[in-house]
DNA sequence: TAGTGGTACCTTGTGAGATAAGGTAGTTCC
DNA sequence: GGAACTACCTTATCTCACAAGGTACCACTA
C-alpha cells in the first residue's frame, strides 16, 4: 500500500492538517481522528491527534472548550482563533512552496 | 521568509529529493548540496546532505565510486541502483497520494 | 448485573530524521 | 604561509508521529 511509509511525510504536514479541519468546523479529537481515517490517512491513531491538540493549545492557537455529549464522555473542542488561522495560512505558504519545488523536480 | 521552518516538512521527502538528484545524474555530496540550494531549499548544509547519503549506501541503494578532482580532495560518486530505482518510484507514489490529499483539502 | 461495543479522553516511551556545530584535507593563488 | 574554495565526515540535539498502554461514560442485552 501506498499509505504504507507515509508517518515520516506527514511530518510537519499532519498539524497544518489538523488546524485546517478545526478551521472548517469547531470539533474535537475523536472526530478529527474520525475524518482523518475517511480523508485516505488510514493508519492515524487518537494518541497521534491528541499529541498534536495538545501542543496546539500549548501553543495557543485554539480555544477550548468541553461540552456534554449524548452518547459518551464529554468531548474537548476546539475553535482556531487569530492566531491559529495565521499559523494555518503560514503552513499553506510553507506547503505551496515545497509542492511546486518538489513538482519542479519531478517534472525535470 | 517561507522557507522558514521547513525543516519538517522536509522530512521523509528529502531523502526522495536526493534519490532524484542522482537518478538524473551521478553526482557527489558537495554539488549535491549546491544544486539543493539552487533548486530552492536554501537553508539546506553539507551535513544534512551527507547522513542521507551515508544513509542511502547503508541500506544499499546506491553505488558509490571515489574519484579524484582536479580541483580539490576526490569525489565521492553515488550512482542509483536497481533498488534505488524502486526506492525512488515508491517515493513519487507516496509523494503523488499525499499531496493530493492535502490539495483536496487545501481546495475543501 | 456483568459484559460488550462504541464513544471520548489522556500519558509515556521510542524511533526516525533533519540540523547544528564542529572537524580534517586537498588545491590554487597571492 | 594564509586565504578561499572544494570536499569529506562525525556527534549531539530536537522535534514529531506513533505504539501501547490506561481511564471513563453511555447504551444495550444476555
Amino acid at each position: 500500500m501506498v499509505t504504507d511509509g507515509l508517518t515520516e511525510m506527514l511530518r510537519g504536514t499532519l498539524e497544518g492538517i489538523v488546524l485546517k479541519l478545526i478551521d472548517a468546523e469547531e470539533t474535537y479529537g475523536y472526530a478529527i481522528t474520525r475524518r482523518l481515517n475517511e480523508l485516505g490517512f488510514a493508519d492515524l491513531t487518537e494518541g497521534t491527534v491528541y499529541t498534536i491538540l495538545l501542543r496546539l493549545e500549548k501553543r495557543g492557537l485554539v480555544d477550548v472548550s468541553k461540552r456534554p455529549s449524548e452518547v459518551g464522555p464529554p468531548r474537548k473542542f476546539y475553535a482556531l482563533n487569530d492566531a491559529g488561522r495565521r499559523e494555518l495560512a503560514t503552513f499553506w505558504a510553507r506547503w505551496d512552496y515545497l509542492s511546486s519545488r518538489i513538482d519542479e523536480l519531478k517534472e525535470s
